[in-house]
DNA sequence: GCCATTTAAATGCAATTTGCATATAGTGTC
DNA sequence: GACACTATATGCAAATTGCATTTAAATGGC
């Protein structure tokens, strides 16, 4: 379990957490404790739990998701979260954002590959060459 | 110029500011000033210059990049960058990481189309209804 | 009843990261 | 000299994170 099957040690940053229980909690309503064990299924463990509960109450604060208690079922009390409208607008505006980030990565690249190679010219030249 | 074209309010984490840095000098050498233009005119402004030149040191410490000064120009001596294998691998692993992390948001909201949805049944049922 | 374990959420605090303003410095121009 | 533009860096308060620890309800075993 939690297998690192992460693209290698490349560190997952919080706001994909955030797009995670986002994308989690669609069509659904879910409580801390699940979601971290959903999670953790799903390969992306590694977050511990303080930052995850914490993670939640401040995505709340911010309306991406509201809470109520649910004390029906055994054991302690558990925070019921699900999405607003908000947090439903921000989820699809991170996979546009996805994209366009993508989209620029590969464009920069490809303009660095073009400026590096112009048609039959060799070594230095546009590809602005450092003296020493 | 930096018309906040990004996808609504929806804030660019740093560690996408570290791929976009990567991207941008992959085949290529440039200086903060420089990267920062061209971000800008990418339309990837709204980083202030403290937090870039921040960002490019500590990429550098991290082995993601490499420096060294170049005074050959005219104007104060320029720090020029160029990416390192290791930055090099990270970029690849992030394009990976991305695919990913698409890949799970997708799957993570179908998880629960198909549950809310399961078949004929209406109202209630599986969807983990809270009591009050 | 008593104790350990599991479920569930939250907090304390040090360490790191960020945002914003400001500092420093070289060159050219009026 | 005063000013603007290029280029990099720092100070410091505020926010975020990581890690350990705390609180608390319920269950299972003895």
């Amino acid at each position: 379990m939690a297998d690192k099957t992460q693209a290698s040690n490349t560190k997952m940053p919080n706001e994909m957490l955030t797009a995670h229980l986002l994308a989690l909690l669609k069509n659904w309503s879910g409580y801390g404790y699940e979601l971290a064990k959903k999670l953790e299924e799903a390969g992306y463990g590694g977050y511990n739990s303080g930052t995850l509960y914490r993670t939640l109450r401040q995505m709340e604060k911010t309306g991406l998701i509201s809470s109520l208690w649910d004390t029906s079922s055994d054991g302690p009390a558990r925070r019921v979260y699900s999405l607003t409208k908000t947090g439903s607008l921000f989820l699809s505006n991170w996979f546009t954002l996805l994209d366009m980030h993508k989209a620029a990565l590969t464009s920069f690249v490809k303009m660095a590959e073009d400026v590096s190679k112009p048609s039959g010219n060799s070594s230095s030249s546009k590809g602005k060459k450092v003296k020493s």
